[in-house]
DNA sequence: AGATTAAATTTGGAGAGCAAAAGAAAGCGG
DNA sequence: CCGCTTTCTTTTGCTCTCCAAATTTAATCT
């Protein structure tokens, strides 16, 4: 059941809609955040004299020599996220890579560095330790106190487990079932989650678009690997484990063609690069390659496709085709009004969005297509770093700086 | 983003926690609602003293003689919701045949009838119309002024929009898109919503055991049908336009068996009783049958698989390898905590529930399957009403009796 | 009958938001 | 140049909420 509510409920929730519009809109008069929040002038002074008294926003400091701004009237003073408020630290993790990233409060970067870490074949019991030690370097370079440090995002290509914060399994590490966030919240005595990369860029989206991406939305990324993200009234959905919307394994074809996953049929079997090219060169059976399929080697594969190519042609359908049923699949379940296509494949060829219709036609009642509009969107490596950026910041803002502290107010109203 | 919050919400709020608490636990004292809420005594006594001045709650009547407790200390008087305090009507359209039930504010049934109602051959625009004469005819014959009735809720089979309040497509009509919530509401001048039967059963298991299916359950029955009803974190998940988990229209196999929504490769043209059947006598291309398949062939059938009957076990092994292969992509999207089945098939068919578990092993990776808890419930038709009824006095609690009438306070705080 | 126990209510206070009034800081206009 | 207007912000006074603590109520126990 819900919670009880109360004053510090009021407060809490209060504070959140005025952190969350000065993060949507940037920098806004007490007036704009009236608007935005729908609270009163009075409330907005109060809570904003706490949240600057608490560091957490500050007043935009004007130049000495105000310009005329041919406005009338009392001039507006700006209010900002305070960037030096919090720090965040969101890491993605790939085959044998790190990328760590420090940002400010307001989601600036500070310094990023990206160095090759065993994954493949790191131990269980190592892993976690091994990153740790990445990431006190990393901060040691930047001249960073590890304390400063609010929250640590993970972002993984796989299978997360919010609640033990471990990578239950993914293709960049032979061994499953590898603890990460504890060895970080041991470490740096700061809390960390885990968490799929297909759902932090879902993050992004939310955070991007509140207003296109704030219904029920499924985000679909090919490339390499096939995943997905599913936002549920501008929330991401992570299911009871942290597992939700593993798309690119969910069956496709009952005994079909092999996965990195060891089962049979999986929809990334037939629409992930590895899966086009191994349906192009007819060897579907063997175990899929370690390494990433070169992006020159798809644009290849792409132009033989154009030029005529059957080989080709027929690789890129069935992927096509895979990617259709698992959406219709999706829609079925999820009854989305949006779904969010994003991966090189698709942008680049026509053949395989033609034959992804064609199969979402002929697998989905027409009721239940007519109202989800599929739109494609660029992808870019960053929006995963990006979108666990957002998810750290937005946890910040809810867990901890809507919390209003009872010194501050208390300090307030002492010498108002 | 989220309401700004005020006392009036917190009131809301509380209000609701106390309502949803006796709603549970039946008649409840003062004390009880304290430990159940979270409030304080006072807040309590405020609250209920509030309730029942507004008529929605009362105090139990005691009988005048009071027997000897063998408690000491000041005797609780319990609460309990006021029957009178509202009437719902709860609606199931099947073919050709409607069940309408009257209940109070407790949820007991008042009266209920089961009239034959044309729907398969009904208009698009005049079966509104016969339904609400169907309905002001059984208020009449109940005496009860419609005015009185609150809320109207109706259940059917297959896909619902409940923005528009209409029936998209259901296998209980020839035509679609047939708008029903409108007529009810313009001849009532009551609220009604139309949403799909197994959605209402998830609400009838929400109501019953909040701890249970409190998480992410997905929610299965087959029968003549195949439906799901899926709950995340309490509350049944409706999709963006009320036509969520139309489980049994997820296509299984590309090109398969034809189903009765025209398309080829549901699950259901696999699952549902029908699809057995088609399976059984080989002719599964054929235009589904309109009538239920009476339970007897289902049996019988069921004694020709034990028995050894090689089709017969083709048919159930079929079915349960559909599901099970439709049960891993539910998994593999929503990641559930709990799975529930329910219908005669898998209860009578030990065939069809171990084909289930080996297609769910061979699709699905067992670190996706081993926290899902896979349950058996005894299905009864009776659910839906109940489930329907659930959500009725659930959105009464919330949207009508959880907002306090500035009257009612104005006249406690007049005369104490 | 008085003591004990437990439920419910009353009282007084704190914290929240808001409407209305007041204050602050600019441009405008004679 | 100084008052007027305009607009943003703060202050004031009020109401609403919940809660802790004290009080009342109504039973049993001794």
């Amino acid at each position: 059941m819900a919670e009880k509510a109360d004053s510090e409920l009021v407060r809490r929730q209060n504070r959140l809609l005025v952190l969350g519009a000065l993060r949507q809109h940037g920098a806004s008069a007490r007036v704009e955040l009236g608007r935005l929040t729908g609270l009163s002038p009075a409330s907005i002074t109060t809570i904003c004299a706490q949240l600057i008294s608490e560091g957490i926003i500050s007043e935009e400091s004007l130049p000495v020599i105000t310009p005329p701004s041919g406005k009338r009237g009392r001039p507006t003073v700006r209010l900002l996220l305070n960037p030096g408020a919090a720090l965040v630290l969101a890491v993605k993790i790939s085959i044998d890579d790190v990328m760590i990233v420090l940002t400010d409060f307001r989601g600036e970067t500070i310094a990023r560095t990206e160095v090759r870490l065993p994954t493949y074949d790191a131990g269980r019991d190592l892993f976690g330790m091994a990153l740790a030690d990445e990431i006190a370097r990393f901060l040691a370079a930047q001249r960073v106190v590890p304390r400063k440090i609010s929250r640590i995002g993970v972002a993984i290509q796989g299978l997360a487990d919010s609640r033990s914060g471990s990578i239950v399994w993914s293709p960049a590490f032979k061994e499953g079932d590898i603890p990460v966030a504890h060895a970080l919240e041991e470490r740096f005595g700061v809390p960390c989650f885990v968490a799929n990369d297909a759902n932090m860029i879902a993050e992004g989206l939310v955070s991007a678009d509140r207003v296109r991406y704030g219904g029920v939305t499924a985000a679909i990324f090919t490339g390499y690997g096939v995943g997905m993200g599913v936002i549920i009234n501008g929330e991401v959905f992570h299911g009871a484990t942290g597992a939700a919307a593993e798309f690119g394994h969910m069956n496709h074809i009952p005994d079909g063609a092999l996965c990195r996953c060891g089962k049979r049929g999986c929809v990334e079997a037939y629409v992930a690069d590895y899966g086009i090219l191994r349906h192009y060169t007819g060897e579907t059976g063997r175990e899929a390659p370690r390494s990433a399929v070169p992006e020159s080697t798809m644009t290849g594969l792409n132009q033989k496709a154009k030029a005529g190519d059957v080989k080709a042609r027929a690789a890129f359908e069935l992927a096509g085709s895979a990617l259709g049923y698992g959406i219709g699949r999706v829609i079925s379940i999820l009854n989305p009004d949006r779904i969010v296509l994003a991966g090189p494949g698709l942008q680049t060829s026509e053949l395989m969005d033609q034959a992804m219709r064609e199969a979402l036609e002929k697998s989905v009642v027409e009721v239940l297509r007519r109202d989800v509009a599929i739109e494609q969107v660029r992808f870019s490596d960053d929006m995963i770093i990006r979108g666990t950026v957002d998810a750290l910041l937005r946890i910040i803002d809810r867990d901890v700086f809507a919390i209003a502290t009872p010194q501050a107010a208390q300090a307030l109203a002492a010498h108002g």
